[in-house]
DNA sequence: CTTGACCCTCCACTAACTGGAGACCGTACG
DNA sequence: CGTACGGTCTCCAGTTAGTGGAGGGTCAAG
């Protein structure tokens, strides 16, 4: 017979931890002294607590441990007990991923939105635009809702961003309440789902001008752009304004900050 | 101003967690009435809650949720402390991978024991064997010792298991305290790492013993087969001793239910 | 004024321990 | 035989992030 100081020496468990499955009924003495009310345990009890440590090192519940030894005493299933506590594991394990991923995407974008643009123009520059796969979800309505789009957008392709999240508006002139208009994010690669279309964006030549401040003021420069445009030929529709630095994922920042480039495609009149 | 239940339906969080919440200092109410003591939320608050609940999915704990709270008010960073979580996360990850690995084996292991051999012929037999990829760790000592080279070849290679354990023996006699034996697995596939080595073990022509029951009387099925092989030809170094039931990686079992094949390799003698 | 919805505080409970206070027990040394 | 020291006892509190409930006060409508 063992003390509890032993026993735990002889297990790796600690006497706390020795006295807390006492309590719980896990691992219970196989002598208590009647007036010292000490601890005493048998040599063979060095089995059952090796058992315990490891099926807590499977990250078990005791609860589950307690069951799986009594059916073992038993001789009964403790396959199944196993087997339920394999399903929690692989969904917790899934869970701890996607809070992984989602923190991951979340670090990159906070640092993302740290670092302006190094050098940057706020002049009307023209610009050969490439072609791009992008990811977009067409929408109808209010423009404030296109914050649902870049959401949802975010969620299934952010694994696979290529660059600046922006939006098409394919009005020729503005609409308030009946937009028509598409949340985008250039993708390296992707397919259609739901709503969701990945296509590729038509190359062109534009005009650019980059927007700082808040989104209230974005008129004022769509109103120094579009004569701009006019004067070299045909507007193309739909424009692009792109959101290199704007709202983040986690907080609002200063809209003073954000930064917002229009680009207005156009084909020349010869 | 919203009241708390307002609030909750605002932000989606249960009026029980806002309060604690208030507690914990975290999300304090813009007022308290002095009369009634009911909190009265600002409607700006919401925000700050949504950037909780957002946190609280990526598994942050409520002090580093509440450190990022202050530091983005004084316009510090709040990259390091999401970082210092994502490590916290990673680590996480892989301790419940390599637990829910562990279980995957172990779950294995126990239904293998559960099923026995299908039908067991416990004669001698002559046996074909094969070429065999395994790892192996040569031991002197006691025999005793083997299950700890079982328990590390277990470690490294359950995930590429290709058979039974067994064991090789390469004294010719029977020594207790000095002898030389090698604790074996087949494998799929691997690499030589400290002291186990991988490589293959030779085929050849031997005889067979299923022996049941007990290892104490392993030594009553040696001296039936030993004379059988004696007959044939030479005997042939290593003997093997294959594990088909033995101790459960959680349980020892009921040894009179373990199950061990002899295979003893000879030349004939032409 | 009553009813029902809403809100308050305080307490207990969860899982698996850990830490500490204060008291008792056992053995060895002087 | 006294005492010093280490081992052990019980009991209580604290950890996380809330949840559940009891018992009682508050608000607005009818």
């Amino acid at each position: 017979m063992l003390s509890i100081g032993e026993f735990s020496r002889a297990t790796g468990i600690t006497v706390k931890t020795l006295r807390f499955y006492h309590e719980k009924g896990l691992l219970v003495p196989d002598h208590i002294d009647a007036d010292s009310s000490y601890r005493y345990y048998r040599k063979e009890k060095i089995d059952t607590a090796k058992v315990i440590t490891t099926l807590r090192k499977l990250e078990l519940p005791l609860r589950e441990i307690e069951s799986i030894l009594l059916s073992y005493q038993a001789d009964l299933d403790i396959l199944s007990f196993l087997e339920t506590h394999q399903k929690n594991l692989h969904q917790r394990l899934s869970d701890l991923q996607t809070a992984s991923n989602s923190l991951e995407a979340l670090i990159r974008i906070e640092k993302e939105q740290r670092n302006p643009m190094p050098t940057t123009d706020f002049t009307i520059q023209e610009k050969e635009l490439p072609t791009q796969l992008i990811a977009s979800i067409t929408m109808r309505g209010k423009y404030s809702d296109c914050s649902k789009g870049f959401a949802k957008l975010g969620k299934y392709f952010w694994s696979q961003a290529n660059g600046k999240p922006f939006m098409l508006y394919y009005d020729k002139e503005y609409k308030e309440d009946d937009a028509h208009f598409a949340t985008c994010f250039p993708i390296k690669k992707g397919t259609s789902k739901d709503d969701i279309e990945v296509w590729e964006l038509p190359a062109g030549k534009c005009l650019s001008l980059m927007h700082k401040g808040c989104y209230d003021t974005l008129r004022n420069s769509y109103e120094k752009i579009i004569p701009a445009v006019k004067e070299r030929g045909n507007l193309v529709c739909p424009s692009r304004e792109i959101y290199h630095k704007g709202p983040g994922m986690l907080f609002k920042g200063n809209p003073k900050n954000y930064l917002t480039e229009i680009q207005i495609l156009f084909t020349e009149t010869c």
